[in-house]
DNA sequence: CTGAAAGCGCTTACAG
DNA sequence: CTGAAAGCGCTTACAG
């Protein structure tokens, strides 16, 4: 029984084709008559049915947000509802709405099936943790207008991604500068971007100081707080003198298992962490860490979809965010 | 370009009616047409138009998740993830879609505007954290069918809740069986569902047993981590024996506040905190906690949102879920 | 600047 | 059990 475009047409005394011209804001109006039929839809609480609209104009002014499902300690931290937050935030200020799908793998052909074809969505933001994620193909081998959070490693596509090899390398180098030479890192995932890339960084970091890689201290692990435990515990018989793990629930696991060694921090091991998690200003030690911005990353994800959405252009679009580093007193300050 | 339910019969040589019947499991359908209209939708991985069935039959199969934003702290615990994945996840497994709004307060009223009249809901699950929720309200004044996570002091709504009071009242017994006479507790904001029952179950243990209720053992803070902090600071004076505090967060930031003032866990003072989280069993010493049912909540509501939408009925759906005690270290085993 | 009309892709009485 | 046809509420050439 909701309003319909004809009944604010009659109310206004203006057929349904001058009403939806108001509403979509075509300029070939006159102004009085704009502000008649404005005043009707207002005193109306009047909303055009999302349906009819879509039908008819292939355009929904929704838009679709694929977050992976099922990855291993994705809800540990706050990285995905800060994502959702900036995106929420941003499509509520353009007049979109957003679309959650959790990718399921036992759903995710249905998924893609309903994201492509039920024409609902006028285009989609795909948050990607794996490097090579079919998800990212299965758009790009579609026409839907997309937006990558992430990267991809062969393929063209639209993409926002931080700087995580450039975040990894500057935490690396600020112990290097604090006289660090037997440094250890624990990596995420080698099949995940954070994981690989901030691998990379650590790497990029020593080769640019000249330190030999020592393979005995880098210790794969998960991105968990145990993961980061379990992972210190193989790298203390190689007697690193600082740690760097790619996330800061590991760093808190690494302090665990420092603390649990006896080893004081960061007077016997430094560390240093990744992702500026609130709990990391509140760790004892806190945590020199790596700041990314990740509510931004929402919200400029959003714009940009919603840019080619409505201008569509043939190249595609690359933004890689900087990060921050934040010192505080895991790494310590005194020259070894 | 997607094929459409036309394409779909002419390559099966009957009517889109027929087509559309077997989509939507009509029963007057011969077996052996509907069996090869499924092979036909099945090769050409066909997928309905969402719009169109909107419009035709006043059904989308999406329903809507409102959370609220904003709320400080909301996202440093995983309590909303964990509850978007339990709605997503079932949702998924029915075949329905989700669309997410997080309620900014300045887009609040555009927001009710599309939820309730765009047409694009066939129902609404909202997570509600304030006792008096206009939200609520609004919804309750609509006739969208939909499907309250928490409760109201006054509507009459469908609703699932957990057991706050029950879950506070077996934290706060537990410390009265070990012992203790002087067991403060440190509050949620008194408008919110989980503050104001947590407290109430803390109360109604106290006067189970027959204790004086003091109120300078009581701190109202705001579920986070510096707010416990704070708290505690302020109960210390007060020689508590015991702190209840009504949410993980806030224990951490009491056990902090304990160790700054050179008291032991929990042999001077003993801990009990609330939600469970993912640290509660990794902090030292490990936090004795009240568990809930997160993921099921959001996997439950959507399926009873689901039964009302498929089988209006007049009367209103109440559960309410257990919660349970999960004893660690902090609140000590000895008799006082 | 405005309106009449076609059409978007479905569902669903209705008739047979 | 099946099909022809109306209709859901919009948008958008087209004509004026």
């Amino acid at each position: 029984m909701p309003l319909t475009l004809e009944d604010i047409a009659k109310h206004a005394g203006v057929s349904r084709a001058t009403v939806s011209r108001v509403i979509n804001g075509d300029a070939n109006v006159k102004e009085q008559t704009r502000v008649r039929v404005t005043e009707v839809i207002q005193k109306n609480n009047f909303q055009p049915n999302i349906a009819a609209r879509s039908l008819a104009a292939g355009r929904t002014n929704v838009i679709g947000l694929i977050i992976p499902a099922g990855v291993s300690a994705i809800f540990s931290d706050p990285y995905f509802p800060l994502l959702i937050q900036g995106v929420s935030s941003a499509c509520n200020i353009r007049d979109y709405s957003v679309m959650l799908w959790l990718a399921e793998p036992e759903f995710e052909r249905r998924m893609m099936r309903q994201i492509l074809h039920s024409g609902l969505l006028d285009g989609v933001v795909v948050a990607s943790m794996l490097i090579e994620d079919p998800i990212v193909q299965a758009l790009h081998d579609s026409n839907k207008p997309f937006m990558l959070i992430g990267r991809h490693p062969s393929l063209d596509v639209n993409y926002l991604d931080v700087d995580n090899t450039n975040g990894a390398r500057e935490a690396t180098l600020h112990l290097l500068r604090l006289g660090h030479k037997r440094i250890a890192t624990i990596t995420g995932p080698q099949n995940m971007i954070a994981g690989h890339d901030r691998f990379q960084g650590y790497l990029r970091a020593l080769e640019e100081r000249g330190l030999a890689f020592h393979p005995e201290l880098v210790a794969e692990s998960d991105f968990s707080e145990p993961g980061g435990y379990a992972a210190t515990r193989r790298l203390l018989p190689h007697h690193p003198t600082a740690i760097f793990a790619a996330s800061d629930m590991m760093a808190e696991g690494a302090m665990r298992a420092l603390r649990d060694a006896g080893l004081r921090i960061p007077e016997d091991v430094a560390v240093v962490g990744y992702d500026d998690m609130p709990n990391a200003s509140r760790v004892t030690p806190t945590l020199t860490t790596i700041r990314q911005p990740t509510i931004h990353m929402g919200i400029q994800a959003v714009n940009v979809l919603i840019d080619i959405i409505q201008n569509p252009v043939s190249y595609k679009r690359h933004t890689v965010l900087p990060v921050e580093l934040v010192i505080r007193e895991s790494c310590g300050t005194l020259s070894k």
